[in-house]
DNA sequence: ATATTAAAAGACCTTTTTGTCTTTTAATAA
DNA sequence: TTATTAAAAGACAAAAAGGTCTTTTAATAT
């Protein structure tokens, strides 16, 4: 039987969860004065090697950041480019209609062809847009500044 | 190339998607009387017929609604049935973790963990659950009071 | 130059999601 | 009883997502 009682889904895929976990640690470790490889990167951000490989050269491709290969290598963002809000990442790997249409999957969404959900529905999707927009990898990475582990027990102050 | 522009994810996946479509759709024509079967349900939302007699026969199974066959057949609520939050239906197909986790995709989301998202998102993830737990099947069909098509132009006023 | 290091490219594979279709079962109508 | 109708069951398959691994290219160090 398939179907029914699944895993559970999150609210990115898996590959723009790693993207943005991946970019943010290239970020902190930048600040510090480093440039990460793949095989760090996997680790820290608790992702598949060869698939954090795969999707950091995707990145590099679209330009969001850089890559040095052969010693000393690794990824780095250039200092002048601009910062580089998460939801340039999200739609880049999962389309730009990410969040963007009507909750209950019909073909428009708009105040003329409201859905029964779409006044609830409408303000959630705003504020998601706001947090994606606003939120970058630069600023993320400010907030763990000083902290060794990305991944468990972050922010407490 | 995979991978980097794709096409774009909704809120739900297809299968949930059609299956409240499906349901509200179910209960719409029961409040007026009738019966829907497989085809109609399907050209109503707007879903692959086969698949959504699949999904249909799931959702009966799980004890969501019931069906009759042969001639006159078709779907429909029991009247003495309580009723059914979408999240019900929701966590049915995707998993009961869904939207319950960090949007960073860290192991565990708390106050005493967050992340630099936490703040943000946690209120927007309460929206969506409460938005997903007080809205049913029914209200969303009652919503539907009166119109002929839940695809298009629906609750203009 | 040569060896070493590390990213880039790309082939290949597995699992999940989405979808199709045929056969079987159960209900009704003639 | 027989034909018809419609859901149930389940095999099958295409597409997408997720993941692995090998080979190639480019940089550095000796
Ligand atoms: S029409 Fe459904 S959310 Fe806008
Ligand atoms: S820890 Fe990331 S959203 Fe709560």
């Amino acid at each position: 039987m398939t179907g029914l009682i699944t895993k559970g889904k999150a609210v990115f895929n898996k590959e723009t969860e790693y993207a943005l976990r991946g970019l943010v640690y290239v970020q902190v470790q930048n600040y510090k004065g480093f440039k990460p490889g793949i095989a760090e990167i996997a680790a820290e951000i608790d992702a598949p090697p060869f698939y954090t490989g795969k999707i950091m050269q995707r990145l590099v491709k679209q330009g969001f950041l850089s890559s040095i290969k052969g010693k000393g290598g690794g990824f780095l963002f250039e200092e002048q480019k601009p910062e580089l809000p998460l939801k340039i990442v999200i739609q880049a790997i999962e389309g730009t209609k990410t969040y963007a249409g009507c909750g209950f999957g019909l073909k428009h969404c708009d105040e003329e062809h409201p859905c029964p959900l779409h006044e609830q529905f409408a303000p959630i999707r705003n504020s998601i847009n706001d947090l994606i927009t606003l939120n970058t990898v630069q600023s993320l990475a400010r907030d763990y500044h000083g902290l060794d582990n990305m991944l468990l027990g972050s922010l407490r102050r």
